[in-house]
DNA sequence: TCGAAAGACTTTTTT
DNA sequence: AGTCTTTCGA
C-alpha cells in the first residue's frame, strides 16, 4: 500500500527530532514500522541501534511482529521493541552495579507495596485505604517528577506533605533492604542513573542511535526525561502522539510534553497526519465537532474518503438492565441484518463495574464475549501463592512473598510466631529470612515456633543453592512437590473442579516458566531471577494476554479501548455523571472526559451506537441521570434518536433533550 | 478453627 | 445491588 504525503515525510525525515500528530486512525503504527525498515535499509543504521518504545506489551508486540514481516528476521536482529518499563528493566539489568542494586531484586507489584506502606505507616497513621491511596500516589508522583526522598522533605510545606515525604523516604530504605524495586522504579532509576552518570550515559547514547516513541502524550516527567537523556544532543528521533487522545494525566502524563518538545528541539519537524483510513466520513464529523470544545495548541482536522456512513444511533432506556438487553438485541438485529461476525462488535463504558450487567445479558443470550481488564491470571490466588515462592527462591529477603506462603500450604506457623518474628526483624532492620537464623531470635521465639520457621527458612536455602549452583528447572520442580501443594489445593478447594481448575492454572504457569528458562529461537534462555521479574512486569502490563482470534463480542473500558478498532462500537452509559465522571466534573476536568469519549467515537470503523438510561441504580439508590453533555455537542443531524416506540415516550425524551440543551446552556453561563 | 451472617463500603480510568 | 470484611456462634 502506498503512503500518503504526510505519512511519507514523517517517514523520510532523519535528519532530525521529529514529532508526527497522528490523528486517530492515520496509521501511525505503519508509519512507525516503515520509518524503521526505511533507517535499516536505505539509511544503513543497524537494527541493534534502533529502539522503538511504547506503552502496552501488546502494541510493543504487534509492532516487533509487523517489522518482522517487513524487514525479516536477519536483518531485524537485535532491534529493541519494547514498553517504556521494559526498556527501564533492561537498564536497570545492565548496569546494576552501578545503581548499587543486587542483582536479584524482586518486582514489587502493587499488592506487596500496599502491604508494606500499611506496616510502615501502622504507628504513625490509623489504618486508612483511602490514606494509603494517597501515599501510593504521593509516591508514585514523586518518582514521576523524579524527586528523591530528601528533596521532597525539603519541599514539604504542609504537615500531610512532610509525613508522606517521610514515609516515601522510609518506603525507598525498605525496598532496599528488601533488595526490591516497584513499577516506577523502572523508569527513575535509569533516568537518575543516565543524567548523573557520564560514562554510563554515553554507552547508551551509542547504543540507542535511534528512539522511536508511540504515544507520546502518554508520557510522564521521568520518561520524557528519559527520553531527552537517550538522544542526547544528537537528536535523532521520531515521537508520534496525539494531544486529543491524551487520557492519562491522572497517572502523571503530561500531554504538554508535546509542545515542550518544540522548546526543547528548536530543530524539530512537525508533520501531521489527518487523513483517516478507518472510519466512516460522518463518524469522524461526529469526532472532529465533539473536540472542537476542547481548546486545542495544535489544530488538526481528521477526514476519511471512506464515504459518509450511517447516521449515529442513540438510545435511551428505562435503566440499566433494559440498557444492557438493548445493547444485545441491537447487536443480534444488526448481526443478521449486516452478516457481520461477533467479533466485529465492541462495548466501551467507563467503569469497570459497568460491565456486569452486559456480561449477564450477553451470557443468558449465549453470545461469546471477551471482557478486557478482568481479573487477571496472576491475581488468581494459586498463582499469586507459586509466584511468591517464586520469588523466595529468587531473593529470600522478600518479605511480602515470604509472609505470603509461609503458612502456605499449613506449616504451623501462626500469627504469634509471625509477630516475634516480625518485631525481631523490625528491631534489627533486617528480613524475616534473614532474622530467622539469628540467634538473638532465640530470646524471644522458642520451642516449635523457631522449630518451623527454621525448618522452613533453611528448606529455603537448600531450594536456592540448588537453583543457583544445579538447574533452575530442577529448583522449580522440586519445590512445587516439596510442598505438596496439589494436595494443599484439593484441601482447601470447595470442590474437586475448582482444585482441578487450580492445579491446572499452576501447571501452566511451571510451563511458562520453564520455557522461558530455556529459551527458543527467539527469546534467550533467561535466568530465573529474570523469569521472575518478567513474570511480574508482565503480569501489571497486560492484563487480558491470551490473543484470542475466536469470535466474541469485545467489552472494555473507554481506556482500555485506545488504540484499537471495531467496525461497530457500542458507548453505553452515555450520561452525566458517568461520561463524563462525576469526579471530573467536580473536578472541573471535563476536557479529558471529552477526549475519553473521542477516543470512543474514533474507535468506530462503520457504525456507532451510543446507549443512556433514565433512571440508575448507584449504591442501590435509583438516581436519575441527564443525558451527557458530550450528545449535545454532536452534530444532531448525524444523531439518529430511538423514537419509534411509544409516542409518548418519544415526547418525554424530546422534553428530556431539550432539557440537557437547557442544562448545558446553563453550564455555560456560569 | 471454620462457616454463616451481619455490616461496611463501593464506582473512575491503569502503565 | 453486590462484594469484601468483620464478627459471632458452634
Amino acid at each position: 500500500m502506498k503512503m500518503n504525503p504526510g505519512q511519507d515525510e514523517a517517514v523520510k525525515y532523519i535528519s532530525g527530532p521529529c514529532l508526527v500528530l497522528a490523528g486517530a486512525g492515520s496509521g501511525k503504527t505503519r508509519v512507525i514500522t516503515t520509518k524503521i525498515a526505511h533507517l535499516v535499509q536505505n539509511c544503513s543504521y543497524q537494527a541493534r541501534n534502533i529502539a522503538a518504545v511504547t506503552f502496552t506489551n501488546k502494541a510493543a508486540r504487534e509492532m516487533k511482529e509487523r517489522i518482522g514481516q517487513t524487514l525479516g528476521k536477519k536483518e531485524a536482529k537485535g532491534l529493541m521493541v519494547s514498553t517504556f518499563h521494559t526498556l527501564g528493566l533492561n537498564i536497570i539489568r545492565k548496569e546494576y552495579k552501578t545503581l548499587g542494586i543486587k542483582q536479584n531484586f524482586t518486582l514489587f507489584d502493587d499488592q506487596d507495596q500496599i502491604a508494606l506502606l500499611k506496616e510502615l505507616t501502622q504507628d504513625t497513621l490509623e489504618e486508612d485505604k483511602e490514606l494509603i491511596d494517597q501515599l501510593r500516589s504521593s509516591i508514585s508522583n514523586f518518582k514521576n517528577e523524579l524527586v528523591l526522598p530528601p528533596q521532597a522533605i525539603a519541599r514539604a510545606q504542609m504537615p500531610q506533605d512532610r509525613l508522606f515525604a517521610e514515609c516515601y523516604d522510609s518506603y525507598m530504605r525498605h525496598m532496599k533492604a528488601y533488595n526490591a524495586l516497584d513499577f516506577d522504579d523502572l523508569i527513575m532509576m535509569p533516568t537518575l542513573l543516565l543524567r548523573l552518570n557520564q560514562e554510563v550515559r554515553d554507552r547508551w547514547q551509542d547504543k540507542i542511535r535511534y528512539l522511536l516513541v508511540d504515544e507520546y502524550q502518554d508520557t510522564n516527567t521521568s520518561q520524557y526525561e528519559l527520553v531527552k537523556l537517550l538522544v542526547g544532543s544528537r537528536a535523532k528521533f521520531t515521537v508520534v502522539g496525539d494531544d486529543d487522545q491524551s487520557i492519562y494525566s491522572w497517572r502523571g502524563a503530561r500531554p504538554e510534553n508535546l509542545s515542550l518538545l518544540q522548546k526543547d528541539f528548536p530543530g524539530l519537524k512537525v508533520v501531521k497526519l489527518e487523513q483517516n483510513y478507518r472510519s466512516t466520513q460522518r463518524i469522524l464529523k461526529a469526532a472532529n465537532i465533539l473536540i472542537d470544545n476542547n481548546p486545542h495548541e495544535f489544530g488538526k482536522r481528521l477526514f476519511s474518503e471512506l464515504g459518509y456512513g450511517d447516521p449515529i444511533k442513540v438510545f435511551t432506556t428505562k435503566n440499566e438492565e433494559h440498557e444492557a438487553e438493548k445493547v444485545v438485541s441491537e447487536l443480534l438485529a444488526h448481526k443478521f441484518m449486516s452478516r457481520t461476525d461477533y467479533k466485529d462488535y465492541a462495548i466501551l463504558y467507563r467503569g469497570n463495574h459497568q460491565s456486569r450487567l452486559f456480561e449477564k445479558a450477553l451470557m443468558t443470550n449465549r453470545i461469546p464475549y471477551k471482557i478486557s481488564g478482568g481479573t487477571s491470571f496472576f491475581s488468581r490466588a494459586e498463582i499469586k501463592d507459586m509466584m511468591a515462592y517464586l520469588r523466595l527462591l529468587v531473593n529470600p529477603d522478600d518479605d511480602n512473598a515470604f509472609l505470603r506462603v509461609v503458612n502456605v500450604p499449613r506449616r504451623e506457623i501462626g500469627p504469634t510466631t509471625l509477630e516475634k518474628l516480625g518485631n525481631y526483624a523490625n528491631m534489627r532492620n533486617i528480613s524475616l529470612f534473614a532474622a530467622s537464623f539469628e540467634m538473638g531470635l532465640e530470646q524471644t521465639l522458642t520451642g516449635r515456633g523457631l522449630q518451623s520457621i527454621r525448618g522452613f527458612t533453611r528448606w529455603l536455602v537448600e531450594l536456592s543453592d540448588q537453583e543457583q549452583r544445579a538447574d533452575s528447572i530442577d529448583a522449580v520442580r522440586d519445590m512445587i512437590r516439596d510442598i505438596h501443594y496439589e494436595d494443599w489445593l484439593y484441601e482447601t478447594s470447595p470442590s474437586a473442579k475448582a482444585a482441578e481448575m487450580r492445579m491446572k492454572n499452576v501447571s501452566e504457569l511451571y510451563r511458562w516458566v520453564t520455557e522461558m528458562l530455556k529459551g527458543d529461537d527467539l527469546d534467550e534462555e533467561m535466568t530465573l531471577a529474570q523469569v521472575v521479574t518478567r513474570l511480574t512486569l508482565r503480569d501489571m502490563l497486560e492484563r487480558n494476554e491470551d490473543e484470542d482470534d475466536s469470535d466474541q463480542v469485545q467489552l472494555m473500558t473507554f481506556h482500555a479501548s485506545k488504540g484499537l478498532e471495531y467496525p461497530y462500537v457500542f458507548m453505553v452509559g452515555m450520561e452525566e455523571g458517568i461520561l463524563p465522571h462525576q469526579s471530573s466534573i467536580d473536578e472541573d476536568n471535563v476536557e479529558e472526559e471529552r477526549r475519553l469519549a473521542y477516543v470512543g467515537i474514533t474507535r468506530a470503523q462503520r457504525g456507532l451506537f451510543m446507549m443512556l438510561c433514565k433512571e440508575r441504580r448507584q449504591f442501590g439508590e435509583v438516581i436519575k441521570p441527564e443525558p451527557s453533555r458530550f450528545l449535545f455537542e454532536l452534530p444532531q443531524d448525524d444523531l439518529e434518536w430511538d423514537l419509534r416506540k411509544k409516542p409518548a415516550s418519544a415526547q418525554e425524551k424530546q422534553q428530556k433533550g431539550k432539557k440537557g440543551v437547557a442544562n448545558l446552556r446553563a453550564l455555560f453561563n456560569k
